[in-house]
DNA sequence: ATAGTATAGGGTGAAAACAGCTTTTTTTAC
DNA sequence: GTAAAAAAAGCTGTTTTCACCCTATACTAT
């Protein structure tokens, strides 16, 4: 019966988090980990050395190179293999970003392990695992009609410099200065920030990045 | 060889981590794990329907009851059982807090496995498990002789409260108005916390909040 | 009784953050 | 080479945050 297994990798960057899943899964007897990595250019580098996973679990923030540059990369390198995003929070916007980058469901780590099974061999069987979760953004999304609203947030390098530093005691002009940038430019990074993000204070942008997965503290 | 393993059980607000936490120690064959709960609470009401655990696996931010109260409750009710402190931070004031609230050692949820094995039989054992990373605080808490430098915060359920809705975009004013406050009482809570946290800007506190795991978001 | 302590509330000035709009410089694309 | 777009910098004014100093009340420990 090995061969009616779903094979599978798991990318996060806990260790403890991602062998004991791997244990959990591989209990099922259902599932085959194959192997597991730190981040994206960890899986990078193990992936041709493994037999291809028919799905990965793909934890979203990470250092190195994050959930969302990793499934892109794989739709772009591997579109065969199915990504199943794994993360502790439910926002709009990072549901919404990694289906966008090619995933093909999204779990809460809350999840019970009985669902995750269930969204594996869905997932590994239809290319897609649509739960309530999704569903529902998904739904909203487009009976709300609203194209943008939603939308994952794109970050230029410099804004995604800035919104790391921001997660400090530090004030506009220090990070101005760590930049070496204008204030006046922080300043406009701020605003656009702002905008995006639909926050009106520097904590709200801190806790939403957070949320949405583009920081990590 | 049952009777020697080492009987733990797991506490952690994550279902996912904790059921493979729990079936990762159990392939070890040295430690078996009785039972697993959500919370403080929830591990409470557990307690008594299971064989007494040598260890417990403690998270520290978890709904309901935390990890610090529960450890208190653990010493007060039943010092028998060691506690193993579980978190994602390496900050001082939760280690040291959560060794004076009575836990036995303190590990990162990004160690590997084995050396998680060590720890678990190392407290059960001796009582403590002193890693590098706990050993070194307690080193240069004496070294630098600063009694208070590195104390745990304690706070009161005003300040908690305070310190959970500073966690958003609303302004102090609205903060004040949902305590039902006046704006000063509210000056008093942020500048009595700025000291305990040696902050100087709100996005400071919260930052320290987080990796203190005196809240959750 | 009263000194100590914790909690709530008050006032003021300065610094930082926030908002909006304009201009210059640099990149990019055709 | 030049137009368009993006990034950086400037200016002005308002709001919020921060710092510091103070008073009043209530609890509590000796």
């Amino acid at each position: 019966m090995q061969t009616d297994k779903v094979n599978i990798a798991i990318v996060d960057d806990h260790t403890l988090f991602r062998q004991g899943l791997a244990h959990l899964l591989t209990e099922s007897n259902e599932i085959n980990v194959l192997f597991d990595a730190d981040n994206g250019a960890d899986m990078i580098r193990k992936l041709p050395t493994y037999p291809l996973p028919d799905v990965i679990l793909m934890d979203i923030t990470m250092p190195i190179m994050n959930g969302y540059e990793t499934t892109k990369w794989l739709k772009a390198n591997y579109p065969e293999i199915n990504v199943l995003a794994l993360s502790m929070f439910e926002e709009d916007k990072p549901i919404i970003g990694m289906l966008k980058s090619g995933a093909g469901g999204y779990m809460l780590k809350q999840s019970k392990a009985a669902d995750l099974v269930s969204a594996i061999k869905g997932i590994s069987a239809q290319s897609f695992y649509i739960n309530e979760l999704v569903s529902g953004k998904l739904l909203r999304n487009i009976q709300n009609n609203q194209p943008v609203k939603n939308a994952p947030i794109g970050l230029s390098p410099n804004e995604l410099k800035f919104l790391e530093l921001c997660c400090s005691d530090l004030t506009y002009k220090q990070i101005a200065d760590m930049m070496n940038l204008s204030p006046h430019t922080i300043d406009n990074y701020r605003e656009a920030l702002f905008q995006k993000f639909e926050v009106k204070s520097r904590t709200g942008l801190v806790i939403s990045a957070l949320k949405n997965e583009l920081i990590k503290i």
